[in-house]
DNA sequence: GTCTATATTTCGATAGAC
DNA sequence: GTCTATCGAAATATAGAC
């Protein structure tokens, strides 16, 4: 049942480590803000002494750059399912998906990255100028082909992007509020299926998709 | 053209300062987080010296409190716009448009708002729980009246609401992230107009209500 | 690579003269 | 009611033994 007691390599020693300091910074960055979270807080949260966090990671801001990166990437990954579509249902209709299903499963990246965006952006702003801006004109191009073809409504693609956005990772940066009007209990299995195929229909009727 | 030099009573001076530290406040409060923001900045811009704050404000957690009260009363007032409306149409209408021109004129005390509800509601759980439940009840009971009637698609209320609120205080929130988006400058009056009544129709379409 | 001890800075809050 | 000076606590970061 225990692990095989082969010593690390280094590497590997490096490795499992910073995953374990994202993994409690991450916690700790959204419970608490950038300027509210401690270095000790995390490496209590990591079961670390707090001196080697400072080994890993040169400075708190550039942990913080790490996390906020991370989500982005999930995000960005999660786009490709609108890529390849054949009508508007379907492929905004997987986006939705697969961006509810990361509010759920990765709720504190979606708040790391709400309240850097909030704060101006100090750490990612290049990201957002360059990435994100080619993202979005190129997704806004394929909703506007839809819309030439005929097979949604003209609706403006950028306002349709900001509503995808706000909408699904309501979820996951308001998970408490939602929670706390849930009774206090987080939604489950089926509440979560509820709200995306509410999230799904009403998104969808709304440009005219389905 | 200078002020009338009559001197003010102690009430007045009180009512002036705390006015003053309060603005001051909302903005480093959203722009900094509750934990990144320090009393020295709050006193920088509000122009007082430091230990004028404590002497109107007793704490920081208690400044911060004020500010979160502000926002979340001028959304409660805005919710009047949904009442005595004859159709969903009209009713959610008008909701979305206030609601818009709160995240223009407004930013900062939604995002304040935000990043609170965000780091789990340490300081407004008590509101969450009482008035916004109600809030939240009383408005769901009055979406599904319009269901029963006919008046729109049967939707879930509950994460309509949601939708609303996400949708619109995106604009407020993620304000920083839209204006890269644009160009690097603010929606402009137009573009404010545009992005509403975007909204409005895609809701409104949504929820079968046009 | 790990961890204790500590240097250094900065914060919230207050004392006390005016 | 205002403001300078300062206290005590807590933060980031590092030094250096192991």
């Amino acid at each position: 049942m225990t692990e095989s007691p082969r010593p690390l390599r280094r590497n590997e020693i490096r490795a499992q480590n910073e995953a374990l300091i994202l993994q409690a910074a991450e916690k700790v960055f959204a419970e608490a803000g950038f300027g509210g979270a401690t270095m000790q807080l995390i490496a209590d949260v990591a079961g670390l002494p707090k001196a080697n966090l400072h080994y890993y990671f040169a400075s708190k801001e550039q942990l913080y750059r790490q996390v906020v990166q991370t989500i982005f990437e999930i995000w960005l990954a999660a786009a490709e399912a609108m890529d390849g579509a054949e009508t508007p249902a379907e492929g905004i209709g997987a986006y939705i998906e697969a961006k509810m299903d990361i509010s759920r499963r990765h709720p504190n990246g979606s708040k790391v990255w709400a309240s850097e965006v909030m704060h101006g952006a100090p750490v990612i702003q290049d990201y957002l100028e360059t990435t994100l801006r080619d993202w979005t004109r190129g997704r806004a191009a394929l909703i506007q082909r839809w819309i030439d073809e005929g097979r949604m409504a003209p609706v403006d693609p950028e306002h349709l992007l900001y509503m995808l956005w706000a909408t699904t990772q309501h979820y996951a940066d308001f998970n408490h509020q939602i929670e706390t009007l849930n009774g206090g209990v987080p939604l489950d299995d089926a509440q979560w299926r509820a709200a995306t195929d509410s999230v799904k229909q009403m998104i969808l009727r709304g440009i005219g998709a389905i």
